[in-house]
RNA sequence: GCCCCGGUGGCUUAGCCGGCAAAGCGACGGUCUUGUAAACCGUAGAUCGCGGGUUCGAAUCCCGCCCGGGGCUCCA
């Protein structure tokens, strides 16, 4: 079957002669005209008839995928033979022409059939926009298993309590009011769930630029973003974390494969044909090629170790890439740093025998991201998915994880498989304005090793399709969105101190103190503490304006008095007082802040009057 | 992608029922020699998001597009 679909503003057609394939009609089909809606061209084919019921199907469905996509629910059928040369039979073109129309009135269309087998005359106004015109083919001989996602899966919610206790969610505001008491499961559950009410544009947002961490970039694509030296600094600070945790405490092998990919490769199609409307396309020069920017990270895994010899004496075997991949997401869903087109995911992926020590490589691995969600000091809840005959089995090992988070948990229970996944869950970071955005997220995959054909040699000699397990931290970008968002639910904003790019700055009282201020200066910088000087001209008042406006975390004034008594005098943000001390104390102050956590230096010039400003 | 709102020096904004584009911050030059969130004086800096239209005249009114925010949808 071949459909042209057209969004149009506006079609009429009226009969003006029989071809000898005619149907009989009355007189209401000899004309029609129609206003905004679908126009949609079919054409059967004699292909079509192996499988009528098939075809009904699948074009209906075609046609209501194209008519949510341009927001109509009129759509007009109108016969067409002119798209094929392998026509099918007149009583089977009629049956599917109704089925198709039967099918699309049962979903509350309005549809309009023109007659069959007649010259007509029409005339049609299009919208002229990217969706307007758009063209399928459906092949009956290509029928897929497409429609296990008809069968019915259903899904119920708990909640596990902190207590360990287990509760049937409803969803509804009363409900959680009155059962969950931990804020950030509140605001997932309310703006995840239900949906809630508009909010505010999340502050970050301004924030980004004006501490000069990222910012928009006209020049490329929207949701593609330029890090000035600050953000650049904090997302280093993020990955070297996230290698730290994959490389030296987990025992991956970091490995970089290509960012861009051969849609003609099988299993990159297979991977992602069903989002293929979301990459991005590259053409080179010879145009013979069709290629995409990297849209996940597995898939250049995946082929290194469908090629690689793998023994059980190897497993579990534990990958680590970093690498940015492409997502064209709908304009109206990109936000900040929240949702990008352009993003950099740290991957873990671990191989495994079996089921049993997939599922232990997943507690392993939501442990290393707890911890990770800690350290940087975010507000977020814990949701599991699960498919019910493992949530049975396994129920005290997701509490025993919840525990180890200390918080409670959402609980989806699947009634059957859906995805490739048993088991996942995610950490749902909370914006400041009660948003969520899932952040770290580990997946046991059950499906994926077989069909990608990664198999390991048992110990019999046999190959075996390994199980899969798959994490992420999440996008280094997001992390930074909810980084920044949660320093903005603070009395004084403030980031956490190892990734706060000045750790301390020093403001001489007045110019005679500055070789005072660089002789502190480097003392911190010895200790590996990112410190810059305000050498201004300006006031001490209005140093301190700027230091604090940058959100410092340790202001640090020196004037002829600490001179005199070899002191410095600090302003502590987070305390939010002012204290005289030894600069030996306030290094072990920080380097206690920062113990175990990845230091870089400054990637700005120590003395403020050498740096340019990247935003006003 | 759809619906709603917005875009004026580097930044924050005023002007918007048409009539010379304003101010503060910042930058730069000078004065002051400074003690915990904005010293003083001066100078430079704007194709009013882009393109078209209406008009004697458009930042202002109309149309299209781009960019940003919210909602819907989506998130492999």
């Amino acid at each position: 079957m071949k459909l042209l679909l057209l969004h149009a503003n506006h079609f009429k057609y009226e009969v003006t002669d029989k071809t000898p394939v005619a149907e009989d009609i009355d007189n209401d089909l000899k004309k029609k005209e129609m206003g905004e809606g679908l126009v949609v061209f079919l054409t059967v084919e004699s292909n079509d008839e192996l499988d009528i019921d098939y075809a009904i199907e699948s074009g209906a469905k075609n046609i209501k995928e194209v008519s949510k996509k341009v927001n109509t629910k009129k759509v007009m059928l109108y016969p067409y033979a002119h798209l094929s040369s392998d026509l099918g039979s007149k009583e089977a073109a009629i049956k599917i022409l109704d089925g198709v129309e039967n099918e699309l009135e049962k979903n509350d269309f309005d549809v309009e059939r023109s007659a069959f087998g007649w010259y007509k005359s029409f005339e049609i106004e299009t919208k002229g926009h990217p969706l307007s015109e758009l063209s399928r083919e459906i092949d009956v001989s290509e029928k897929e298993e497409e429609e296990e996602e008809e069968r019915e899966i259903e899904s119920d919610f708990y909640y596990i309590k902190p207590n360990g206790e287990e509760l049937e969610v409803e969803l509804n505001e009363k409900w959680v009011n009155k059962n969950v008491q931990d804020e950030a499961m509140k605001s997932y559950i309310f703006s995840e769930e239900i949906k809630g009410q508009p909010s505010e544009e999340p502050p970050s947002i301004d924030s980004m630029r004006r501490l000069e961490i990222a910012d928009y970039e006209e020049a490329s694509d929207p949701g593609n973003f330029k890090f000035y030296p600050k953000g650049n600094l904090i997302a280093n600070l993020l990955e070297d974390w996230s290698k730290e945790i994959a490389v030296n405490r987990f025992g991956a092998m970091e490995i970089e494969t290509p960012l861009i990919y051969d849609w003609s490769q099988p299993d990159i199609r297979e991977q992602g044909k069903s989002f293929h409307e979301r990459h991005y396309r590259v053409f080179p020069p010879d145009k013979e090629k069709k290629l995409v920017l990297r849209f996940a990270g597995d898939f250049g895994l995946f082929r290194m170790l469908k090629n690689s010899i793998i023994s059980y004496k190897n497993l579990p075997l534990r990958i680590y890439e970093l690498s940015k991949s492409f997502r064209y997401e709908n304009r109206g869903e990109l936000t900040g740093l929240k949702r990008t087109r352009a993003f950099t995911m740290p991957d873990i992926h671990s191989f495994t025998k079996n089921l049993s020590e997939g599922w232990k490589e997943y507690q392993k691995l939501y442990k290393e991201y707890d911890d990770l969600a800690k350290e940087t000091e975010i507000e977020y809840a814990v949701v599991f998915r699960v498919v019910e005959e493992f949530y049975e089995e396994n129920k005290d090992k997701i509490k025993e994880m919840l525990s180890y988070s200390n918080k409670p948990g959402f609980i989806e229970v699947l009634s059957e498989r859906k995805h490739y996944w048993v088991v996942k869950h995610e950490f749902q970071g909370i914006d400041s304005t009660k948003g969520n955005s899932q952040l770290s997220t580990v997946q046991l995959d059950v499906e994926d090793a077989e069909r990608y054909g990664i198999t390991y040699t048992t110990k019999k000699g046999e190959e075996q399709g390994c199980i899969i397990c798959h994490s992420s931290i999440g996008s280094i970008e997001r992390w930074i969105y909810e980084i920044i968002e949660n320093a903005h639910r603070m009395k004084k904003p403030k980031l956490p101190t190892w990734l706060t790019p000045t750790q301390a700055r020093i403001l001489p009282v007045s110019e005679q103190n500055e070789s005072y201020a660089e002789e502190i200066g480097n003392k911190l910088k010895e200790k590996q503490i990112r410190v810059d000087i305000d050498d201004s001209e300006k006031n001490l008042g209005k140093k301190i304006r700027k230091a604090e406006k940058e959100w410092i975390p340790y202001i640090v004034v020196v004037g002829d008095r600490e001179e005199k008594n070899n002191s410095i005098n600090v302003r502590r943000r987070e305390k939010d007082d002012e204290i005289e001390m030894k600069a030996e104390e306030l290094i072990e102050n920080i380097n206690d802040e920062t113990q175990n956590m990845p230091y870089r230096e400054l990637p700005l010039p120590t003395l403020l009057s050498k740096r340019p400003k990247f935003v006003g």
